[in-house]
DNA sequence: CAATAAATTTAGGCTACACTAATTTGTGGC
DNA sequence: GCCACAAATTAGTGTAGCCTAAATTTATTG
């Protein structure tokens, strides 16, 4: 086991470079300085000074002009911001009447502030949830995280029938149409028809047809459907 | 009124300066460098630095060497970081099992980080309370306080019977041991004995009877109980 | 394989907010 | 009314993070 709690606060902005990098290391490849400076939508140069000082706190290993990787310590703190923005964000919804597509800012800020104690009493007036409402799964207070591989429903072949597992945007107006077009985690869909070179798919869910385009389809991660 | 909701974006430090501003104001009198030098563990350069940034803004008045006052707009400020801190606390105690000595770190760093639209969800589950756990009282979303005027225990002449309505510390140990012994908020007490010259002060509270010092007996307000 | 394009880093600056040391101002006592 | 002391301010530093402009390194490509 890493040290564990040791850093003596982190500032925001270092929560959020860790938090961004993780999330753009799904591949294992080493993570450019542009990706994240888009990402966090700052400047290069803010970036590479910002990876010097992480390197030298041993969050990151950095090759330079290479990119940037992770290290144990690092990931423990991207991990664990996760994990509050995740609670967060469920008990958002839970108990205060949060809807799906406005709790990712509130919880992009309170995930700072909030004790550690607060998120462990979130997770239990939960109920210990293992998943957000968009599906994205909460990683445990040990740093476990269970990413389950689904299919992006623009993958589905037509004539399948599949459940929407997980959303994977944050933005507040892709996240409401797709609720207004019932395509939210739960959810069992029919794909009818799958136009070819990234053309748009028609789903049936619960009755009604959707015309949904390929990149937004993209979003969409499913699994076959047991027969029910 | 005074423009509404403005500024854009007020640093975590100048709302902590504001609030404490506030609270040191309740004479009416300037207040001075040191005392907010104090009041927030920093030294008071420091605090000559911030409060010309905060002139500048218009959130405070300060004549060089005689303290300063708050404007509509620094009031306007410390209220509504008022009335966040002790929402909050009535959330967590409510809602989250906080106890009251545990809640005010907590509150302290959400006041900070929490939207408008999350304290309104929480005052609403609330059902709009007009006291925090301490007995101290909500501004409403307009900014409007009533700020009654209690009596310390310490003040209450022996053999009268009141009820506490308010403690005024933050102090965890304090909240712990008031509560060990009873003296919350909805008591109803007798003073039995009155020792002079800041001596303690012997109360009956459900039965038992109790001896406290005259400074935390200070810190505890009452009115004067009507007959139940 | 050299020239250019793209990505990255360095150089230099700025703001907020903290600090210590030095200076200035106001006040109370004689 | 002056002197000494306390309070406050100014002067000068430092750190975290951000920026733009310039230099450097890597990648592409004709």
């Amino acid at each position: 086991m890493v040290a564990q709690s040791a850093n003596p606060a982190l500032t925001r902005s270092v929560e959020d470079y860790l938090k961004g990098i993780y999330r753009l290391s799904s591949t294992g490849l080493p993570v450019s300085t542009s990706d994240i400076a888009e990402l966090l939508e700052l400047s290069a140069p803010s970036v590479s000074g910002m990876i010097r000082r992480l390197s030298d706190q041993g969050l990151l290993e950095h090759v330079p002009y290479r990119g940037v990787l992770l290290t144990a310590a690092g990931r423990q703190v991207a991990i664990r911001m996760l994990r509050r923005h995740r609670l967060i964000e469920a008990y958002l919804v839970g108990f205060l009447g949060y809807s799906w597509d406005t709790v990712h800012d509130e919880a992009e800020r309170l995930e700072h502030a909030v004790s550690d104690v607060l998120i462990e009493r979130m997770a239990a007036v939960l109920g210990h949830p293992r998943f957000d409402p968009h599906g994205d799964p909460i990683p445990d207070s040990d740093g476990m995280i269970d990413e389950l591989v689904y299919t992006p429903l623009a993958e589905i072949p037509g004539g399948e029938t599949v459940e929407i597992r997980r959303v994977a945007t944050s933005q507040a107006d892709r996240l409401r149409y797709l609720e207004t077009s019932g395509l939210i985690p739960g959810t069992r869909v029919t794909v009818t028809r799958h136009q070819p070179f990234h053309g748009p798919i028609t789903v049936t869910a619960g009755g009604h047809e959707q015309v949904i385009g390929h990149e937004l389809a993209q979003q969409v991660l499913c699994v076959r459907a047991e027969a029910r």
